[in-house]
RNA sequence: GCGCCCGUAGCUCAGCUGGAUAGAGCAUCGGACUUCUAAUCCGAAGGCCGCAGGUUCGAAUCCUGCCGGGCGUACCA
């Protein structure tokens, strides 16, 4: 409808722009917004205030004279010039109503767009570490990185999903040692302290132990080492995955770091760095121009050892990724990773590509609020919670949902207690209650043997042209502009305000008004309007991976 | 020190590519079930939008400087 409008204005503009001799395009710098009042109709557009300097005239004089052409429109029901030079206009309300054709219509794909014009995207996230557990910080990562990837899709981009496996270094190596120190220890046997302590190590070095006789332990202390590090890593990646599954994530690629190794693309990406002179030694090491592009200082990425360092995985992995055309390389980082932003640029830069190819989208830390007291998850500490524990406990739907109602740029409060209740006051079950309840319409209007295909042309949707139906019907056409501007922005948590709108205006029509009626012409149009609300709450609760149940 | 994020209702947070009277959920208080699910709805109360300047027709939103909180500043990943 948005768009229909601005067309209108559009149109109204060059036409006024020619008689008034003034050059020049609109450019499309202007706005037309959903005013918060409805008083002030159902658009506004500030085209007078930003135009009118620019050809020497009062903003309140253009307002007018172009209000008068878009007056001319069939569109409007009214179109008024307010305050310093607002043009508010009213949509027929037929022509609102009329468009809910098209959410029947277009059913499931409601809400996509072809703003991505199939460009190929790529999306990496989790990406964490296989030396333990996910935890929920890895957890939001996870979901925001789905969720977008869910959305790009609607909006019409060619996207990729990608985990990253750090199975390489130093880490790596620790974590086999701590599997080997619980072996020793379960053998009763003398033990260097582990580096990483949690207790499903202990659980990995018991199922290793199964698998070995106990000569294994006179094998040189690096093969053993190997052993175990494969072993656990294998262990603990099948977990993740498991996990990951679960919380309705899949990935289109598992990348390993340790296969850029074997084919040999780290050194052979350094070599190619070196000859265009982005790599230089220095004490032995070789290092990574990466001040001169924004970074604080250079970056070794082969050690006096001989040991390449992450970043040099890091490098031939983004060589990778650029190598396979993608338009756009999206990465979902953990806020604490944010230092490694202008590394990387630096890097793409280094690679011959386009650093603004590259976009990390940064996402701030999580803590979990839980009878009125507040944990921070703390690593050093040895507190979090893993995203295991909290699926477990509160659900996979509330969950996801949780996860995605705040900004990424913000950190994250979890509130256990509320994401666990079974009420409306959980914005979860708020919204996948209104689902149910359309849904349930359906089933009373089969009970009282109404015609059961009551979607046909002759539906008179012009008894739909209450206060209460209208509200509900601008609000379900938005969809698609929410898709766009979160397809756009990046960030997915306005699909859930907007659920909890849509869920609103619906629970508010519901209890003033009845569907279900002895006036067959109106049933058939509010069951009409019902299906629209239930596709709308449907594909949008499928953007978010939360489950639309049909019964509550 | 430097860098990134945050500072908005009692709490958790939207709104930030500048727009008209700043919003939601929770918590608090008061109402509504002979009706398609009251797992809902209606209403009340609650705010120097961290502080101070600047930009302009207009600033929670943009710029600068402070103050406060989080995170990061490796030849770890």
């Amino acid at each position: 409808m948005k768009q229909n409008v601005k067309k209108v204005v559009t149109e109204s503009y060059l036409s006024l722009a020619e008689e008034m001799g003034w050059s020049g395009e609109t450019d499309g710098a202007f706005d037309i917004s959903i005013p918060k009042d409805v008083k002030f109709g159902d658009f506004s557009c500030n085209i007078a205030m930003i135009l009118a300097s620019r050809h020497k005239t009062k903003p309140r004089g253009m307002a007018e004279k172009l209000s008068e052409r878009i007056r001319d429109s069939d569109l409007f029901s009214s179109v008024l010039v307010a305050g310093p030079g607002f043009i508010n206009m009213t949509v027929k309300p037929i022509h609102w109503v009329e468009r809910l054709k098209e959410i029947l219509d277009a059913d499931e794909s409601f809400g996509c767009v072809d703003t991505g014009e199939s460009k190929k995207v790529l999306v990496e996230f989790v990406s964490a570490n296989p030396t333990g557990p996910l935890h929920i910080g890895h957890g939001r990562g996870a979901v925001v990185g789905d969720t977008l990837a869910r959305i790009m899709r609607k909006a019409g981009y060619d996207v990729h999903t990608e985990y990253y496996i750090n199975d390489v270094g130093l880490q790596m190596d620790n974590l086999g040692r701590s599997t080997i120190a619980r072996c020793f220890e379960s053998l009763g046997k003398s033990f260097d302290e582990p580096p990483y302590k949690g207790d499903y190590i202990k659980d990995i070095a018991r199922r290793f132990l199964e698998t070995k006789d106990a000569d294994l332990f006179s094998e040189s202390d690096d093969k053993l080492v190997e052993q175990a590090r494969d072993f656990t890593a294998s262990c603990i990646m099948d977990d993740i995955r498991a996990d990951l599954k679960e919380f309705r994530i899949e990935f289109d690629e598992w990348f390993s770091e340790m296969s850029l190794h074997t084919n040999g693309d780290v050194e052979k990406t350094i070599e190619i760095l070196k000859e265009n002179n982005h790599i230089y030694e220095s004490d032995g090491a070789l290092w990574l121009k990466t001040e001169s592009a924004g970074d604080e200082k250079d970056r070794v990425v082969r050690r006096a050892n001989g040991v390449t360092t992450y970043l040099a995985s890091d490098i031939a992995y983004h060589k990778n990724k650029f190598d396979r055309n993608f338009d756009t390389v999206i990465n979902v980082w953990g806020a604490d990773h944010h230092g490694y932003v202008p590394r990387m640029k630096a890097v793409v830069k280094a690679l011959g590509r386009d650093p603004s190819k590259l976009v990390v989208r940064l996402v701030q830390l999580v803590s979990l609020k839980k009878s009125g007291q507040s944990l921070s998850m703390s690593t050093r500490a040895g507190v979090f919670a893993t995203l295991r524990e909290i699926m477990d406990e509160v659900g996979v739907d509330a969950t996801r949902y949780f996860f995605l109602m705040r900004s990424s740029d913000s950190q994250l409060e979890f509130d256990v207690d509320l994401a666990k209740k079974q009420s409306s006051e959980n914005p979860v079950f708020y919204v996948q209650y209104a689902h149910a309840r359309c849904c349930n319409i359906f089933v009373t209007a089969r009970e009282r043997e109404i015609d059961p295909a009551p979607f046909d042309k002759n539906i008179d949707l012009s008894l739909l042209q209450g206060k209460d139906e209208l509200a509900l019907i601008r609000k379900l056409l938005e969809l698609p502009d929410v898709v766009e501007s979160c397809a756009i922005s990046l960030q997915p948590h306005p699909v859930t305000q907007y659920l909890t709108e849509v869920s609103s205006l619906f629970h508010y029509f519901y209890r003033h008004n009845r569907v279900v009626t002895d006036d067959p012409a109106l049933t058939r149009a509010r069951l009409f309007l019902t299906k629209a609300v239930r596709i709308v709450l449907r594909n949008g609760l499928d953007i978010l991976g939360v489950n639309a149940p049909e019964r509550m």
